[in-house]
DNA sequence: CCAGCTTGCGAACATCGTTCGCCTTATGCG
DNA sequence: CGCATAAGGCGAACGATGTTCGCAAGCTGG
């Protein structure tokens, strides 16, 4: 549905322009949240960069709504979706989980239009599928393949938000954002001890990255909750 | 630090206003967050609700982000936190854990707030003791403590979020966010059964809540994961 | 009683999403 | 081939937003 049908832009002599249609649309939009993320997607900019002004945007897309999520669309179909395997399920669907994780990373802070809205379009279907297809040739009850897509994808998307976040941070470059995070970590290192024993004494521990990424940590204490719920 | 200073308003004669203190700005947004959502908060909307205009705000808050941080943070002093209990982790574990969800839901879409920046303010780090106290009074090793705060915390919020948006749903009213909610569910009820066919088997279960609801699986299956790393 | 600092606030600026109305251009039809 | 009709492009504008400026009013300390 709504994209890729064949859309012919009635190229007018030859114009050095690209055309107007919504693929060009979409992609400057695409390439203003890989360089300076979500927010910097203006329908001016988005204008600007095709070389024309706002409401001509508006005869291919009804909103900037419309358009992110498009672009969003755009972005979830590089995601390559592992066969699932009747013996191990835990392998696809680790292997899922990080695919989408590392999509949305690929471009910047994308994961705040997956987090703003239900998921619509042809690719989060296509990935939910994918999903489910691994968790029911697993032998899975229906009730909790249904729960498990749902709350492993809500823990993705959050994930990546969460990780983009500390990278782009707001308006400024990525270099404020890492200083504005070791900011943070400075306020909690300087809790009093006499009110916070706990924290103070896992300082170290709490701002350390060890041999497994957070989000893999997460992950699997997912998976190993849901081994414990197959065929029951 | 920041907020619960005395901050005597300096009274002037008998004026009906209520003065104009960093306490009563927060009030009057808190207000328009529990009735209309965060983003109806707007430095005018703040401002018309005290009976002046926009630019005395900034005398007393930096901006609107400051603003609504400082609303996250009276929001968060209502949670209650349980004491942690040596023998029975999972309890107190789950007693927090609803509660920081019950007191977001209570305030409309303020896990927005939460969700947009990292967690700065007394609150947070008073509920982030709580449940180190929690997990290292019950024997986990301290990395485990420190990852579980961080995807505890986050999978909680995240939910938030996604729950409070399934019922305010941008600038309209909770009516039309369940008419966009069916619509949705009904776009993936009509997917072809040749390329969705586990999607289209699984749709009733995909949309019902059973015997327990989401957030508890979820918090479930992490604790499942979490005990089997007890004392490793 | 006055100097100086805090506080309140009217006005304005830049930027945003979106709409209106007019013009150009391509297309279908005789 | 010529023309009417519809679709696409776009300048200008509207309303709303976050934020800043500069001045006035008030309190405070001497």
């Amino acid at each position: 549905m709504t994209d890729s049908g064949a859309e012919i832009p009635a190229r007018r002599g030859t114009r050095t322009k690209p055309a107007l249609t919504r693929q060009a649309i979409v992609g400057a939009a695409l390439d203003l949240v890989d360089r300076a993320g979500v927010d910097a997607v203006t329908m001016r900019s988005v204008a600007d960069r095709l070389g024309t002004g706002p409401a001509s945007i508006y005869r291919h897309v009804t909103g900037k709504d419309e358009l992110l999520e498009l672009v969003l669309d755009r972005v979830l179909a590089e995601v390559a979706v592992p066969p699932p395997h009747p013996e191990d399920w835990r392998g696809p669907l680790i292997a899922l989980a990080r695919e989408v994780r590392r999509v949305l990373l690929a471009h910047n802070d994308i994961a705040a239009v997956a987090m703003s809205g239900p998921p619509v379009g042809g690719n989060p279907a296509r990935i939910a599928e994918a999903l489910l297809a691994i968790l029911r040739t697993a032998g899975f009850p229906d009730q909790v393949c249904a729960w498990a897509v749902d709350r492993l994808s809500l823990y993705v998307t959050a994930d990546a938000l969460d990780t983009a976040r500390q990278r782009v941070m707001g308006h400024d470059g990525p270099a404020a954002a890492q200083r504005r995070w070791a900011q943070v970590a400075q306020y909690y290192r300087d809790l009093p001890a006499d009110r916070f024993p706990h924290t103070v004494a896992l300082r170290d521990a709490l701002f350390a990255d060890g041999p497994v990424d957070r989000f893999t940590l997460g992950l699997e204490l997912f998976l190993d909750g849901l081994a414990a719920r197959r065929n029951g």
